[in-house]
DNA sequence: AAATCAGTTCACCACTTGGCAAACCAAATC
DNA sequence: GATTTGGTTTGCCAAGTGGTGAACTGATTT
């Protein structure tokens, strides 16, 4: 019932670009210090640093400074509660009949485009 | 590996504004008008269009015009492909067994022993 | 035919976003 | 102690976003 959740706004406004999704594909993987999850990108450092502010602000990621490198992680939670949500929204589509009938009729004659 | 899928920025943005996600909210019960939809919404219909021009450019809903009222109907889709993402990435950090470890031993007050 | 109703378009506005360059700070390194 | 290295801050800019009010179109009702 929480539409109007901060929390989510914030969670898709970030995922909601490329390079923050490639960063947390990157982080996947393990902690990565700034510099190195900038590499791959065609941007500055300062501009790499507002979307690494997005992402850490939103919480998707958690960033600790020892010495003059910062080290950054992915955070999993608002990635759950961003996924959950759509998993809600999925569950509740499949559970209308009329609705999944709908669906079926509209979407079942054609081919799907994965 | 598709990190710039412009659907994905295209979906991930359109979920990013509560009223959005309230009107596929409203969508899940089944197909309504746009006037009905826009009722709950403290803005003027020209604004609330733009909401759902975005929803339909993105793929997330599809809307038909017959006689004077324009029928909105979900688009389960791209919403798939959304979920469908981020489970992936949950899927990613779940993965390592060093990720694992660290993000136990920072959320949960239990022991991991293996 | 006139009035209403559901959308639509248009022009405009305040604010945010995503990028840049340049200067700056602190920690390693030579 | 001078220099590089990793990150940060500060302005600045073009483009996009989310909203407004007013005028308009076309279908329906009276």
């Amino acid at each position: 019932m929480e539409n109007f959740d901060p929390a989510l706004d914030g969670a898709f406004h970030a995922l909601a670009d490329p390079t923050r999704r490639a960063v947390l594909r990157q982080l996947l993987a393990g902690p990565k210090p700034v510099k190195q999850l900038a590499e791959p990108f065609a941007m500055g450092l300062p501009a790499f640093l507002k979307h690494l502010r997005v992402l850490e602000e939103t919480g998707l990621i958690a960033t600790e400074k020892t010495g003059r490198i910062r080290t950054c992680r992915i955070e999993p939670e608002r990635l759950l509660q961003a996924e959950s949500w759509l998993a809600e929204q999925r569950a509740f589509w499949g559970a209308g009949a009329d609705r999944l009938a709908a669906y079926v009729e509209n979407h079942l004659a054609e081919e799907p485009n994965p």
